[in-house]
DNA sequence: CTAGGGTTAG
């Protein structure tokens, strides 16, 4: 009734010479300025003049301009359109009001969606997947699910539109048992060969931790698409299987589908998770054989890959090339400098920036502190405090990290009020480096209070590991041990904990401790890695137990350059001269050598005697020509061997001298190993 | 006509 009241008012509007049989003809002008004015963009001034003529218009146009209203997120359109329909049509078609839901839906007003779609008078299954969609793209998964119930209850047969919806929504809130029932639908149904639905089953098989399912949905799809792949790729990277990722991406390629973008940077990231450096180059040949070099997303992944393998050369040259270098890029050569210690160049490069955002700054200071180089880190930390106000939970735990590396307990609790203040304390890396500062800086009480205050819920495995390294490196170390057995009330130890306790037990030679906690790691099938055989190894020869110390050695699955200096050290402790020499040959027949980097250019150092530090240094060069002298070195050459080197260098026996040498300089080795920090103060 | 994947840097 008020439809056609409203037409007969508008026909009385119209102007006096307005012709009925031009009707059509401005009709057809109307919507052609309304194409127009849709091409440059202008929906609002497109929307006004449907207004201007009140009459209805063919169903396209209005199925058009709710699609365009859904793509620009345009709400006040949208609803203007629908007013404009029902005004005209008295019964508008179902799928027009469907788009109208989908409009609303994808302009995230859920309230409108629902209200339409409860006051539809008549409702198709296309009504039933546009609500379902507009609920599980705005973050309401879960009800999104029970519409669909709702909809099977009803006797509406979903369609694979439904179902592509569905399993969108159960890969978000994990809904494996659901997914696994929809499957059966869809197989059901006959959908099997949608490859959608195939790519989508594999996805949220993925996403609940099936991969094994997900591989062999993906197997049975018969034409895997990009997408497919694509999926597939990340789901692996994703599990922490770089290694199958990128089988998967070679395989993707030899199938001739070109991969996306995405795909690329995916297989990327499993190359350098899995240190595949060769795949990798072979990733780049493909980017540029199908010319997706100067791809962003491509582009930084590959400087980020030859970062992460450590081809920070070639990675420069990537950069180099890129001719819109953009934050991205920039960042990830950066860090990739910052984290192998090369902060000159790193600091160069980000000085030279266009613009920063809080991970660059972040990155520039986590590889100063990475390198120790605290003054540098502070005064950075002071410049990045008068250059931005974008500060996040990272910077913060990297400031403490230089307190506690400057053992400036002072401005730690200038930073504990920061913290404070801008509400980061209930994050739990940061409340982890607010304990580390204080163990670290010594300031034990303030450390336990800290640590009592974060109990329950904000504190972890790594709170009772900075706890216990704190007082173990305060000599507190009986201390630390009574906390072991309080920390099983609410933790799970991790290796970190018992590299931290045994070399407590190698401090103060608790022998019997020492065998418990190995007892301990036996019983509860903790993996004995490298860094836990060498604090094994150097606790029982610390508590004069060669024979444990031996046999754990002998079994160890593999032997580094420091686990083989922590037990020729043990032995050179235990007056075992004989296996010293024993130790040192078995060493080289395994092909383990000392490396450059273990030393260090050092300054002079008085009170050395020259002559014997040149005839050193000549043989040094002959043994090892890698190796750089290093005169501090020679200053710690123990007393006892000195003298005898030097009577050997003196009657030219050099083959003796040398034995003398390698012997003391893997009792150096040995030194530096054990002044290695312990890793379990690593955040 | 409506459906799937996805943002590389600390």
């Amino acid at each position: 009734m008020a439809v056609s009241a409203a037409a007969i008012l508008n026909r009385l509007l119209q102007p006096k010479n307005y012709k009925p049989q031009n009707k059509p003809e401005s009709l057809k002008s109307a919507i052609k300025s309304i194409f127009t004015l849709l091409k440059s963009g202008r929906l609002q001034r497109a929307v006004s003049i449907l207004f201007a003529f009140p009459e209805p218009f063919p169903f396209s146009l209005y199925a058009h301009l709710f699609r365009i209203c859904s793509s620009k997120r345009a709400i006040v359109e949208a609803r203007k359109l629908e007013s404009h329909l029902v005004t005209f049509y008295p019964s508008p078609p179902v799928f027009l009001l469907n788009r109208a839901i989908e409009a609303y839906g994808n302009c995230g007003c859920l309230a409108d969606a629902r209200e339409l779609f409860d006051e539809m008078p008549k409702r198709d299954g296309g009504s039933w997947n546009a609500v379902i969609t507009a609920y599980a793209r705005n973050g309401f998964q879960e009800k999104a699910l029970s519409l669909f119930s709702e909809m099977n209850r009803e006797g509406i047969v979903p369609n694979e539109i439904s179902f592509a919806s569905v399993l969108g929504s159960c890969g978000v809130v994990l809904e494996l048992a659901l997914s696994r029932q929809v499957h059966a639908m869809v197989v059901k149904s006959g959908y099997c060969k949608n490859v959608i639905l195939g790519s989508s089953l594999v996805d949220v098989y993925g996403k609940c931790g099936v991969i094994r399912d997900a591989r062999q949905m993906f197997e049975e799809i018969e034409n895997p698409n990009n997408v497919s792949w694509n999926v597939i790729v990340r789901r692996y990277l994703e599990i922490g299987d770089g290694k199958e990722a990128v089988v998967m991406f070679f395989r993707m390629f030899q199938e001739d589908i070109r991969p996306l973008n995405f795909t690329f940077s995916n297989a990327l990231v499993a190359c350098s998770s899995v240190s595949a450096l060769k795949e990798g180059m072979q990733i780049h040949g493909v980017v540029v054989k199908i010319n997706f070099e100067m791809d962003r997303v491509v582009s930084s992944s590959l400087i980020d890959m030859y970062v992460k393998c450590g081809r920070l050369d070639s990675a420069h040259k990537i950069f180099d090339l890129l001719d819109s270098k953009d934050l991205i890029s920039w960042t990830a050569i950066i860090s990739g400098y910052a984290m192998r210690g090369r902060t000159r160049e790193a600091r160069e490069l980000f000085n030279m920036m266009p613009e920063r955002n809080v991970i660059s700054w972040n990155a520039m200071l986590a590889g100063y502190t990475r390198s120790n180089q605290w003054e540098d880190a502070l005064d950075f930390v002071f410049l990045m405090r008068r250059m931005t106000k974008d500060i996040d939970q990272l910077t913060v735990v990297l400031i403490l990290n230089v307190c506690a590396g400057l053992i400036d307990v002072e401005m730690g609790k200038q930073v504990h009020g920061f913290i404070f203040r801008h509400g980061f304390c209930s994050n739990m890396f940061v409340g982890n480096a607010l304990l580390d500062m204080y163990g670290k800086c010594g300031v034990l009480n303030t450390a336990r209070v800290w640590f009592h205050h974060m109990s329950q819920g904000r504190r972890d495995t790594v709170s009772w590991n900075a706890l216990l390294t704190s007082y173990a490196q305060h000599r507190r170390g009986e201390h630390a041990i009574t906390f072991f057995s309080e920390m099983q009330w609410e933790s799970r130890p991790s290796k970190f904990t018992f590299a931290t306790l045994l070399a407590i037990c190698a401090n103060i030679f608790a022998l019997n401790t020492g065998k418990e906690i190995h007892g301990f790691m036996v019983r509860n099938g903790y993996e004995l890695d490298i860094v836990i055989v060498g604090a094994l190894v150097d606790m029982y020869c610390k508590c004069r137990c060669i024979f444990y110390a031996l046999m754990i050695f002998k079994e160890a699955a593999s032997r580094d350059l420091v686990l083989w200096n922590t037990m020729i050290f043990g032995c050179c402790h235990n007056g075992r001269g004989r296996e010293v020499f024993e130790l040192i040959g078995l060493m080289e027949r395994e092909g383990v050598k000392p490396d450059h980097t273990t030393f260090q250019d050092g300054k002079n150092i008085e009170n050395v005697d020259r002559t014997l530090m040149r005839e050193i240094g000549y043989i040094l060069r002959l043994t090892w020509p890698l190796i750089s002298v290093n005169m501090k070195f020679i200053a710690f050459f123990p007393e006892i061997w000195r003298p005898a080197l030097f009577q050997t260098l003196k009657f030219e026996v050099k083959r003796q001298a040398l034995e003398i040498l390698q012997a003391s300089m893997c009792i150096l080795q040995s030194f530096i190993a054990l002044c290695r920090p312990c890793y379990s103060c690593k955040l």
